[in-house]
DNA sequence: ATACATATCTTGACAGTGTCCACATCGATG
DNA sequence: CATCGATGTGGACACTGTCAAGATATGTAT
């Protein structure tokens, strides 16, 4: 059963989606056009517009489906993570730059205001805002743990993430987007993340 | 004598890039263009060719004076800070988040690599890589002499360094780039900038 | 099954953009 | 004053996002 190119396409929607993340990976954010990613689809380049309002909508769609593989990482490594609590935040840190590493044409768009500003973007509603995702949330849960356990201070546990991940969001930024010769390879790129992540979690933790 | 308009602007390249942070600061990088900071300039959409090769080498040069300006405003924030080098380290932290808050355009320019993808952007040459340009430098001789005064433990500089540097540009991305009700003042994101670094300074201080 | 309604895809058009070209104008230098 | 290079203008081209109108396929009601 060759592909016969019928006229209609199945799911386009899911085409559309993975071709823009393929031309994201290979020109970067600033080659994201909806003509190329039609092309790449084999559609006209009108088709999209049966399934994204806009471009911005399209680009919403990606950060969406981010957020939702991003929180289900962070998750999925808190609940891997072995050891005290603190040893977990150390994980999820690590977790985080190592997403950004193997995604990381989700990871720009999620933190590209400009190229989401669709008024309609209805899904992103569901996360209200980024900080608040349920990604952040596994920060906040995991400090509060630590508080629990009596490794971390008490205090403003939304200060302490907001810290936290300030940290490996700006780590993640400057190897992804800064100059690549901070990071070659990924497994550069988690060496520092643990080494870097190690020592903010040594911030955090309550002095004997 | 009034603006009469002569053919010849006197200085265009540099009402050209103020032209274009105003513009970045009415619509935001995505509504940076060309045509329009030539409109602002009150030029012809052609006049900032013989200024710039493209509309990269435009970004170039501001992020260049970006990076200049940046330097400044940590070297400054170093010498002028009093107390131990642990204190002089929340200083430049802070002062790293203050100079993204005042200067928004810039910062957010100086850290996306789309935007000054020309090949010829020779200014850039002077820094080599951004990580390493003098404001970074900043950072590593603020550590060094806390290592050298005992307080923070002997190791690899660099590798503190990024991680200090991690957590302010995290810090300022999210504030900036994120959405705003992080922190909605200039005062609001400086009071965190200061919790934050004081939380990954504590993590760099050497344990009694 | 036949006819209609809807979803999907296509072609064509328009304004706006970055960039190249040829031409116009100014300022300095012989 | 004549000339030349630097600076500015207008027009053109391919490309983009988006809208409008038409074509085709799928599903549903009779």
């Amino acid at each position: 059963m060759l592909e016969e190119k019928p006229y209609h396409h199945g799911d386009l929607r899911r085409g559309l989606l993975d071709a823009a993340l393929r031309v994201i990976a290979e020109g970067g954010v600033a080659g994201l056009t909806l003509r190329e990613v039609a092309r790449q689809a084999g559609v006209s380049h009108n088709a999209p517009y049966h399934h994204f309002a806009d471009k911005a909508a399209l680009v919403a769609a990606l950060v969406d489906e981010g957020f939702t593989q991003f929180a289900q990482t962070m998750q999925f490594a808190y609940d891997a993570a072995e050891g005290s609590a603190l040893d977990k935040m150390v994980c999820i840190g690590v977790a985080y730059v190592q997403f950004a590493m193997n995604h990381p044409a989700q990871f720009r768009l999620m933190f590209r205001p400009e190229l989401r500003a669709s008024d309609q973007c209805l899904p992103l509603q569901a996360h209200k805002t980024y900080e608040t995702s349920s990604g952040f949330d596994v920060v906040i849960r995991a400090l509060q743990a630590a508080q629990r356990e009596g490794l971390v201070a008490e205090g403003d546990t939304e200060h302490l993430a907001l810290a936290a991940w300030s940290t490996v969001h700006g780590l993640a930024d400057l190897i992804l987007d800064g100059n690549r010769n901070i990071a070659s390879t990924t497994e550069e790129a988690l060496a520092l993340a643990r080494v870097t992540v190690e020592i903010m979690v040594q911030g955090l933790a309550k002095r004997p």
